[in-house]
DNA sequence: ATAATGTCTTTTATCGTAAAAAAACATTTG
DNA sequence: CAAATGTTTTTTTACGATAAAAGACATTAT
């Protein structure tokens, strides 16, 4: 079992919903750059659906003999990569109760617990460390230090001195810049999910990923655009486990955004620093109420009694 | 050949050093905290030291007998570790000639050429990603990126904004912080270091890191603290590399620290951002002229032709 | 002659395993 | 009885091997 074939799987199910829209299927290069994967794994997902009649393949000719059924499809959890694996397991125990900082963390139990192997496990944990959440000790163990209060107010410094950058660097783009019309369509998206917030609110969380991930191309600067994979990653697993409060939460940062995307559109500084910073101030508020020492004080609020002091 | 011990032999030196000072080794948990490695390790470096005759072991005592030899040190060459010995021929690689952008990394090359596991390297260029000098294409190759002229300003970037928030937290530290009491011993180094620089400014590198880290930990925030890592990285590999006006550069350098350190202890937020600017600038300058773009331009002005715009 | 298909080779992803090193437990000593 | 030593267990580090996936080369079709 040394290897799961899962983006053969992830492919082949992609690849049925495109045979659902044509009755030819295009050439092995193309469907390879369309699914993302190489020509050897296209010619296995041909194989496979020409065996269970799903096309007749001829050399150049690929016929879609009929839809695809609901057992066509590989189950879901056979399509997720191991990394993806390891990082939903080790992200539930992280954020899973009893999850103090200065724990230890055991590679072998980890591999274990998940049913993988060591390796697997010490690759995730190095490309996780970025992230600050977990130091190594030189020839030992891995130390936890927790998703902390602190750990939010550093994470939301840092991500407001980016961003603040790169919305000044956006409003100075040319006109000609491709930018300007991808803030359109966000802006478009943001109008209709604010039409319909009742029903789509649990789509922002993706909108909102790609809105700040535009503001911090602007930058130019490889390390702030990188940075924002710790933030994405936080906000992921925080819109996952922390659903209290999450549709008026979302339905206030949808109009945060668009006075925001007003603001980068006029051009003027000023105005973008002050809508950069009000957003990111009701950011930084979530983000710190959604840390275990936060959710307390937010509980302390909502009985009437006064918050602790967690500063 | 699973593993090596490099652990044990390199304690094992740095034991020997401290035989030459003493009559008598401490206690095994101490001996172990000093060296830094567990008492497994310890006690196969007592159990060597006792057969080679340079100790006489029995329970509690460990008394020295001799002092040692050259020989009876292990061979430099085989106290690094692996994850070190691969970065340097991974750094001599990128900073060779014909290391373009674009290029690719082959993992099972590079094992084979350094003479490691593939593993091994897998790893470290998964370390080494942070960076920001490579980059992977998922389930594929991974690709160079190159230690460019944007490379040099993107860093710069970010290391300027960091080390003014940084260094402006520094001067609102309270009087009784240890900072202060590291700041004039930092100064007193340099002192001694500027008094003598004809001879010493090799040794400037490592205070250099030293003096800007104590700067960054002010910030105490985990993601400046940790950006120092890429910093401290390039200039190492940097001072090694590019020898050629390395005495000017450290006594500027050396000259600039004392005067940030000065600003620092007066505890005047202008003057600290001042002196901090000036020394970020020519730091600046100094990283962009190590890069190939820079060198070609360093050499073009000092044959007086007009230098090429890498902006 | 270009672009597709067919075939073969190389590289990546992952596991099991073994030595080195750390850590835990048990026993002795001052 | 606390701290050291002695002993055993666990964990980390690294390798080689193997299946999946990518990539390169050869051949065929339009």
């Amino acid at each position: 079992m040394s290897k799961s074939n899962n983006v053969y799987k992830d492919a082949y199910n992609r690849c049925l919903r495109l045979l659902e829209e044509t009755s030819n299927l295009p050439s092995e290069p193309e469907l390879g750059a369309t699914l993302g994967v190489s020509r050897t794994t296209v010619r296995g997902i041909l194989a496979r659906m020409a065996e269970n009649g799903l096309i007749a393949w001829d050399k150049r000719d690929k016929t879609v003999l009929r839809a695809p059924k609901e057992d066509d499809f590989f189950p879901e959890e056979e399509t997720d990569s191991l990394s993806q694996i390891i990082e939903r397991s080790f992200m539930r125990r992280l954020l899973a109760e009893g999850a103090e900082a200065g724990m230890q963390i055991n590679e072998l139990e980890l591999a274990r617990e998940i049913g993988v192997g060591t390796t697997s496990v010490r690759e995730f944990l190095i490309r996780f460390s970025r992230f600050g959440l977990i130091e190594k000790r030189r020839n030992s163990h891995w130390v936890l230090k927790g998703f902390t209060h602190a750990f939010a107010l550093e994470l939301a410094d840092i991500r407001e001195m980016f961003e603040l950058r790169s919305a000044a660097a956006f409003t100075v783009l040319p006109d000609d810049s491709p930018v300007w019309g991808d803030l359109d369509r966000l802006e478009a998206e943001h109008h209709v999910l604010a039409h319909d917030i009742a029903n789509r609110y649990p789509e922002f969380s993706e909108l909102d990923e790609r809105f700040h991930r535009l503001i911090h191309s602007a930058s130019r600067n490889r390390f702030i655009v990188d940075f924002y994979d710790v933030i994405a990653m936080i906000f992921h697993y925080h819109y996952q486990w922390n659903k209290a409060g999450q549709r008026s939460r979302n339905e206030t940062a949808v109009a945060e955004h668009l006075a925001y995307i007003a603001a980068l559109k006029s051009r003027d500084a000023a105005k973008v620093e002050a809508a950069c910073r009000k957003h990111l101030m009701s950011a930084r508020q979530t983000l710190i109420d959604s840390t275990p020492e936060g959710r307390q004080n937010v509980m302390a609020k909502r009985a009437g009694t006064p918050a602790a002091n967690t500063a």
